[in-house]
Formats: C-alpha cells, structure tokens, sequence
DNA sequence: AGAGCCGCTATTTTT
DNA sequence: TAGCGGCTCT
C-alpha cells in the first residue's frame, strides 16, 4: 500500500516549485520554509505530511503533530491531508494549535502535577482583561505593577524551577496570582499563560511525558512561526530533541503581528540554530493576481529591503482597479457606498456575498453595529466572525470537530440529494468508528447507519416547523444517534465534559438563531456556514484567510492611529490585510474619522486611485 | 476659574 | 489621531 517515495506526485495541484520540493524531501534533518503570502504554506505543509505517510516514511504507528496558532488553520490543514491520504493513515496526522497542544498535555497528566499546582479536572479557562488584573494587584499589594507586566512575568517563569533566579516580589506576585486563580472565586480558572507554564512544568520533570511525546511524534509542523513566543518555544524546545526530531517550521516574518503579545522577534534566526535547519525560501504567490502581487512586493520591500520578487501565479479576473482608495467625507456616506457597491457586485453575478471580506484594524464588533442596518437595506447580511454563541466564537464553531460531524446528518435531513454531504457524513462514521477504508464490510454498515441517521433527521424535520425552539432536541437527536462518548472520543479537546458542552451549546444557539432569521431547514443551514454573508473580521482574525476581494474598512489616522511609519508591526499588519485579496482590495477612508495616512498611499504609489466617495446621505 | 500645555494611552490572540 | 488627567500660569 506505501509508494516508493521516488515515485510519490503531489496529489490536488498540478505541481510543487522546486524549493517546496526541496523542503518536502527534506525528512531526515529540520527544516524552516519561510515564504510570503499566498506561496501554499499550508498546503505545502498537507503535501509534506501525506508524503510522510504514504511512503511510509512516518511508519505506523508513528504520528505527524502540526501545531498552528488558530482553530481554523488547525483544521484546514488537517482536512487537507485526510482528504488525500486512506483514514488510517489520516488518522496518524494530528493537527491542533499550540494552546489546544499544552491544554492537552495538563489535562493528559494532570494527576503528575504538584499538589499546590494541580488544578481540578473542571477548571475554567480565563482571559482576564485589563480591569480584572489592576484589580488582583491592588489586592496582591502591588498596585504600582503594570497588569500587561503580569502575564510576561508569568510566561517567563518557570514554576519550582531552583535554578531559574527571579527577582523576589514578581515571585511573590505570581504566586499570589496562582493562588488567586484557583481560590479566588466560586470556581477556579486558568490562563494559557499558565497552562503553558504547567505544560513545562512536565515536560521538564517527568520523563515519561517526554519519552512518550518523543516516541510517538517524530515529525513536527510548526504552522505561522514567526508568530511563536518565547514560552511557546520553550515547549517545542523540551519536547523535541534536535538529533532525533525532524521539524518543518514554516511562516513569514513579514506577517509578524503578534510582537505586542511576546512573539519572538527573530523566531526563525532561533529555530535555524536550535535545530540547525536547513532554510529554504518559496517564490510563488498562487493567490494573488501580477497587478496586485506588484503591489504587494511595494510593501513587502518598506517591511524588508532585501526582500526577493515573488511570482504571481494566479490570473487576473476582473476590470477596473484592482486597488484603490475610497475617500469619504463622512462614515454615512461611507458606509452605505460600500453596502451599495457590494450589492451592485452581486447582483451582476461577479461576485457572492462571501467572497467579499470586510476587515478591521480594531473593534468588529462596533463597526459590526455601525454597518449592520445599512447593509440590510442593501440587501446584504453581515456575518462577524468573532461574535461569541455563548461560550465560543463563530469562526471557532465552525471549524469543530462536532461542526463537522453534525452539519452534513443536518443537510441530509434537509435535502434529498445531496452526495457532497452524504459521502462527508459516512466518511465521519468511518472515522468515529475507526473503520478501515479497506474494511467493504465495514464500509456498508458505515452506508447503512449513515441512512438510518438521515432518516430519522429527514423524519424530524418533517414533523417540525423549522423553529429556533427545536434546535435544541435536534442536536440532542443527533448527537445520541451518533453516540455523544464515540464522538468525545475522537478529539483530545473533548476529553473533558465541560469542553465539549462548551461547542454543543454554542452549535445549539448558533442553529437557533439561523432558525429565527430563515424561513426552511436547507436555508437555516447556508445561514449557519455563513453562505450568502459578508463576513467582518479583524486583520488579526483574518490570518491565513483569503477573499476575492478585500475591503478595509477605516484606513485613516484615528481609526488606525497606530500605523505610523516607525511602527513596524503595524505595517506588517497592512500588510497581511492586503494580501488576503486574490483579486481586489480596497481601503475606504474617512475624514471625519482622521482622515488620510499620506506616507502610506505614498508607499502604494499612483498607480492606487484615490477615489473621492460620493454625497449619498442628506 | 479658565486657558493652555505636556505626556500618556488606546487596539490586536489563545479552548 | 485625539481624549484624558494633571500641571502651571494668568
């Protein structure tokens, strides 16, 4: 069944350029691929992983971990691979983001922590804002302490570590504030901050956590690097050993923006030396079109003189400008030329509500409310992405495992042809049920249950009006058809209950909502994956996206007071927001809103329009 | 009391 | 960029 890696062809692209080749062959030392926007990173990283297992030379039972930063990128990847490699093969790729890695090793050995750090098995995950920390340092007596100082210093400690010297009160401090994590309240709660610290806490005193991490994963991915901070690498550092691990970072410090949240500065200076990886640079842009890759390098040369040209290997697919400035005297004009023009696009066939992403430098949720009743007048929904369903957001909803097994029993039930969602649903059972694609006996149950399940959905909704109030018994229906334990199963993030209630709920009033807003069960369902919607997102939420065409919503000097030309990190978040555009991007400015950011339009050159927004509202 | 000036700061993520 | 608190000067 294993091809002879000779033999081995690329599967769903036509090619790989030589250096993605060279980095793919590269198995038996580390290797760092840095490379620009739209040079396939990601699917660099599923070809590689399905090299590794086709040929064998990742053997069973040995796994491929793939650590990214966000849910969905997690997920993309590891949808990649399993739809081009046999299950049991897929199986042995696992993909999760870096905080989903630690949380899995804490709530794995758990029961090897010290008593005074060993949280309960239900315990909470916190993101205290900035009010919450001023608050425990007034109570920790330390209120001249600057909160943001408080999680670098929980970070860079490490807990009963003799060795590590630190300064007497941020001891003291920090272990006041563990203290108060898991007494303060009716509950206790942990950060990530501190999940990490727990994490190497156990890489670095028990040995078994390490020699079982080591056995099991001798091939590493290490998704968006330059984004890693210093705990984070510390991690990586004790996990894997240099002379026996083969690591494939991949990433692009022109797209660092997360400095401000302790990223490393030179992650990929760090990572070379650490595993002394070979480096290899990739040279295409498969997303973006020459026009707007021209552009795109204009930045890319402010952010890195050095920089080298990229390819454009995707074509050109519109007329008119590719990129332009629209400048509005005031946000009502603004906001309604932007609905309108959206609307216009669709209604002409070019585009669908969803190719078109409108991002934001800070605030979705507020510029959320300020577009929402000008776009219904439009004609348009608008989907922000961050928005929570309770306790999840609808980004991460969407790309759960739970979401994934749910939605196509849904669609089933709600269609009466539909092979797309017939062949996912049974391909989920074969995975629940950890059957072999080779298993034809198998296969049939998995048909037949896979029938029985639609039957008894299609049953459901023909007996119920499509009514938010029925979402929850659906979902309820659904699940123990399937088997709430065989579904737990089948992800370490569900391992605990809480975990898993948190993504049920969320699913739940996710389909309610939908319920409210559609008028049958097939249209509830597009609403639920956002078909037909423009989604609002921030530039940071926006990594590793890409649309047809990009509208940046508040390029002038107050909304982004931050992009001046001595902040590098701002740039390069310009950067990435630009270049999440195949085919357009715009920026609309406004002047009640600061008005113009001059250097950068100088930066863009005249070839980007400055377009005056015309007086539409009295 | 009121005007004027200086210096500071806001945002962005992770189950 | 602009709003704030705190300061000084008239």
């Amino acid at each position: 069944m294993l091809i002879r890696p000779e033999d081995w062809r690329p599967q769903g692209v036509d090619d790989l350029e030589d250096r993605a080749w060279q980095a793919l062959r590269t198995v038996e030392r580390s290797v760092c691929v840095t490379a620009g926007a739209g040079a396939g990173k990601t699917e660099f990283l599923a070809q590689k992983a399905t090299y590794l297992l086709q040929t064998g030379i990742c053997p069973a039972p040995k796994r491929i971990l793939a650590i990214s930063f966000k849910r969905d990128a997690a997920r993309t990847l590891a949808d990649r691979v399993a739809k081009r490699c046999p299950a049991d093969q897929g199986r042995r790729f696992v993909s999760m983001t870096f905080d989903a890695f630690t949380k899995s090793l804490v709530d794995q050995f758990r029961n090897a922590l010290p008593d005074q750090y060993r949280p309960p098995a239900d315990y909470q995950i916190a993101f205290p804002n900035k009010r919450i920390l001023d608050d425990f340092l007034r109570r920790a007596e330390a209120p001249h302490v600057a909160s943001s100082k408080l999680e670098k210093w929980m970070s860079a400690r490490r807990i009963l570590d003799e060795e590590q010297i630190v300064a007497a009160e941020i001891d003291r401090i920090l272990n006041a504030y563990w203290d108060d994590q898991y007494n303060g309240g009716a509950q206790p709660f942990l950060t990530f901050a501190m999940i990490n610290r727990l994490a190497e806490f156990l890489l670095r005193t028990n040995h078994r956590v390490r020699d079982s991490l080591r056995a099991t994963y001798p091939f590493i991915f290490l998704d968006e690097f330059q984004d890693t901070t210093s705990a984070q690498f510390e991690i990586v550092n004790m996990a894997f050993d240099p002379d026996r691990a083969s690591l494939t970072a991949v990433g692009d410090d022109k797209q660092r923006i997360m400095g401000w949240a302790g990223a490393l500065t030179n992650a990929f200076e760090v990572f070379q030396q650490r595993y002394n990886a070979l480096p290899v640079s990739l040279l295409m842009n498969w997303r973006s079109h020459d026009d707007l890759v021209e552009l795109q390098h204009r930045i890319a040369s402010r952010i890195n003189p050095q920089v080298e040209r990229v390819q454009a290997r995707a074509a050109r697919a519109v007329d008119g400008d590719v990129c332009a400035i629209w400048d509005f005297a005031a946000q009502e004009d603004e906001v309604v030329t932007i609905a309108r023009w959206i609307a216009d696009e669709v209604a002409a066939g070019r585009i669908e509500p969803h190719d078109v992403a409108i991002l934001t430098r800070n605030y979705a949720d507020r510029v959320e409310g300020e577009l929402n009743e000008v776009f219904s007048d439009a004609g348009l929904i608008i989907r922000n992405l961050a928005r929570n369903v309770g306790d999840i957001s609808i980004q991460d909803l969407l790309s759960e495992e739970l979401t994934e097994i749910l939605l196509p029993f849904l669609r089933l039930g709600s269609s009466r042809r539909n092979p797309e969602a017939w062949a996912a649903a049974q391909e989920n059972l074969v995975r629940l049920e950890a059957l072999s694609d080779e298993d034809e006996l198998g296969l049939q149950k998995a048909g037949q249950r896979t029938e029985a399940i639609a039957r008894t959905i299609r049953h459901f909704m023909d007996a119920h009006d499509p009514e938010p109030e029925q979402a929850v018994g659906l979902v309820s229906m659904l699940i123990d058809e399937i088997g709430e334990a065989r579904i737990r199963q089948t992800s370490a993030s569900y391992q605990r209950q809480v975990d898993f209630d948190r993504v049920r709920e969320g699913f739940e009033m996710l389909l309610s909502e939908t319920l409210e807003q559609a008028d049958g069960w097939g249209s509830a369902l597009d609403l639920f994956e956002g078909r037909a919607q423009v989604p609002i997102m921030t530039i940071h939420k926006s990594k590793g996206m890409e649309f047809h065409t990009m509208i940046f919503f508040g390029l002038d000097a107050r909304s982004w007071w931050s992009l001046t030309p001595d902040k590098d990190e701002e740039l390069n978040s310009f950067f990435v927001a630009f270049t999440r555009a195949k085919q357009r991007a715009f920026f609309s400015s406004c002047r009640a809103r600061g008005g113009q950011i001059r250097w950068l339009e100088e930066l863009l050159g005249p070839q980007v329009p400055r377009v005056a927004g015309v007086h539409v509202v009295d």
